[in-house]
DNA sequence: TTTCGCAGTGTTATCGATAACAAAACCAAG
DNA sequence: CTTGGTTTTGTTATCGATAACACTGCGAAA
């Protein structure tokens, strides 16, 4: 571990440090006044504070948070982990959590785990050590010590995106399993018989094993023969490695009817391979994926989906968080369900 | 500005506090040590440090950095804002950033302006009062106010994806202008000789500005006639409007030949609009992009465009930053050029 | 006029770690 | 057995703000 930064000699000789003290003397006030001043809440006559206001322009000073939240014991930081901010489903979610927090006087902490919960593990540690207020996670899954950590930690706990089977306290999310169930259903009932299904190989992303066994679930429960599916490489799996999947799956069951994508980033990728070798969808192949990004609803045929209201589990998160806050910070342990929907496009 | 959080009271009944103090007594040596065993360039003795380690597991006790950053003056916050993480360019950059921040016990703050400068403005301020070591910003156009408070910092500065006519320090980027002028002499090379573009509106977008700028400038040098500009929607325009933009391009100049897109995102959803209206690309009509984004090289056909190296754009910005935080955070002004290229694909 | 209450402001102690310096323990060489 | 140097550990002051409480002055009610 490599440290990096200003020696204290070297910052302190940079520049005649800007207290509040300092603005205080300027003022002719005390340090708290000014200190009050910040604060909305607090009872400053209106024209004390505008002439600390005005002294603090001038002087630019920029209040010291670092500071403040060792006395105040508020830190007003909010931890969020997130598998990846490459997907859009992920950053669409990171960015509910930011839009909910917005004007709450909260910083939003964002680390991304990697879809590895060793990563997870070490991110939380790290985070812990900025005293955040609440945190947010992705999934359920977790490493005992990352857990043993959070547990202690006396905060509110949010998990997002799947339903765990022990939560922490709080849950936002649904279930990935009925989801891609729902839209087995649906494609049956449009008439589909042979169905295939594209994942990745690991276990490291939930969501997607999930997503698989509600697929074979229920064509299982559908009578509609024995799934087939094709793991192809570690998650999150690529557009690239879609595209690859799909040509295993028609050289191994030529006669496939409808291919399901653990994400719609396969899904497309599938769809443009069969572009490629001048394959009709849905006439000759018929593909589905998952979490409706923008390029499901633009391509060319459009692609069904299920819309899993990404945007709508980050601010709900965030909204869950600041209740508990709000209470006290009393962790609870209510689960809220998000909607999805199935979305029906030209590709099905 | 909503306030929410633990009052004092609520938050220290809920737990015996765990201090640095606490882990110290129960091993029998002084907070001191125990903080040096926490670091490893300290000198603690490796049998002391194992004893005061064990206790910090047994006791679940977490390092509270931001009582350290308060009189150690580091907080070892590095703050970054980008325009979206909802733009694969601009997630790309982000993840740069992590992974070259990676191990050196730095913690990114990251923010997004949503392209506004006033935007901008506000995080900078409100990211400052955090006590960043460093920052890094996209773009070169800042309101003056947010000049006044990073000049007054007294922290380094990276300026990024573009090269800023008046840097505040640093600068990691390339000139957009230059590398549309590339694409723009590279297909005309190619034998294409009527040339439209298609960009968002407003100046909001400082990059895109510069590319239509250079698109322009170009065409004109090569005397290709007239160009032929269509402005729609606010940037970042989507796959959507991308779409829409080139159905006016065809219905203003219909024999158009090649048109360029101020984004991979747009030159896709006018790819896939052509699809839709039966078109051929590229015989009847060539697309290109920019940003060389992951559905460029997957869809059908694969989309020639500009690949601008954007994870290598953090990286090399947080480098620069470790840089002149090693040696004592002095501002210097280097500007660091990153690369980009053309990437002719079948779309051209 | 006195009393009470409240808005506005000041004083003091403290949050939990670390810098700087001091001291002790240890070791090798003379 | 010293001495001097190095390694390891302890003591004290402090980082810059805020909580808690104290105080002042003023106006309304008695």
């Amino acid at each position: 571990m490599k440290k990096v930064g200003f020696t204290r000699s070297e910052n302190t000789r940079r520049d005649a440090k800007l207290t509040m003290t300092e603005v205080a003397k300027h003022v002719g006030v005390s340090a708290m006044t000014v200190s009050r001043a910040f604060r909305q809440d607090a009872s400053v006559s209106e024209e004390t504070r505008k002439r600390i206001m005005d002294a603090v322009d001038e002087l630019g000073y920029v209040l010291d948070q670092s500071a403040g939240s060792l006395s105040s014991r508020r830190t007003g930081f909010i931890a969020a982990l997130v598998p990846s901010i490459n997907n859009s489903n992920f950053s669409d979610t990171a960015r509910g959590i930011t839009d909910a927090l917005e004007n709450t006087g909260l910083q939003l902490l964002l680390g991304y785990t990697d879809y590895s919960i060793e990563k997870e593990e070490q991110l939380i540690e790290s985070m812990l050590r900025r005293r955040p207020e609440g945190v947010i996670l992705t999934g359920g899954s977790h490493t005992p010590r990352a857990r043993r950590m959070l547990e202690k930690a006396g905060i509110p706990v949010v998990e997002t995106w799947e339903l765990p089977e022990n939560p922490i306290n709080y849950v936002v999310g649904f279930s990935n399993s009925e989801a891609m169930s729902l839209l087995v259903r649906e494609l049956a009932g449009k008439g589909y018989r042979k169905f295939g299904y594209i994942g990745g190989t690991t276990a490291r992303d939930t969501r997607g094993s999930q997503r698989r066994s509600g697929f074979a679930k229920t064509v299982e429960e559908l009578d509609l023969g024995p799934p087939r599916m094709i793991s192809f490489g570690v998650p999150p799996i690529s557009m690239q490695q879609g595209g690859q999947a799909i040509v295993s799956m028609l050289e191994r069951w030529p006669d496939t009817e409808v291919v399901l994508c653990v994400s719609d980033l396969s899904a497309f990728g599938a769809l443009m391979e069969c572009h490629r070798r001048g394959m009709r969808v849905p006439e000759d192949i018929a593909i589905a994926g998952f979490g409706d990004y923008e390029i499901s609803s633009t391509c060319h045929p459009r692609i069904t989906t299920i819309n899993a209201d990404c945007y709508g589990i980050g601010r709900q998160a965030a909204a869950r968080l600041l209740d508990a806050l709000q209470n006290g910070g009393e962790a609870g342990d209510e689960i809220t369900l998000t909607s999805y929907k199935v979305v029906l496009r030209e590709s099905t």
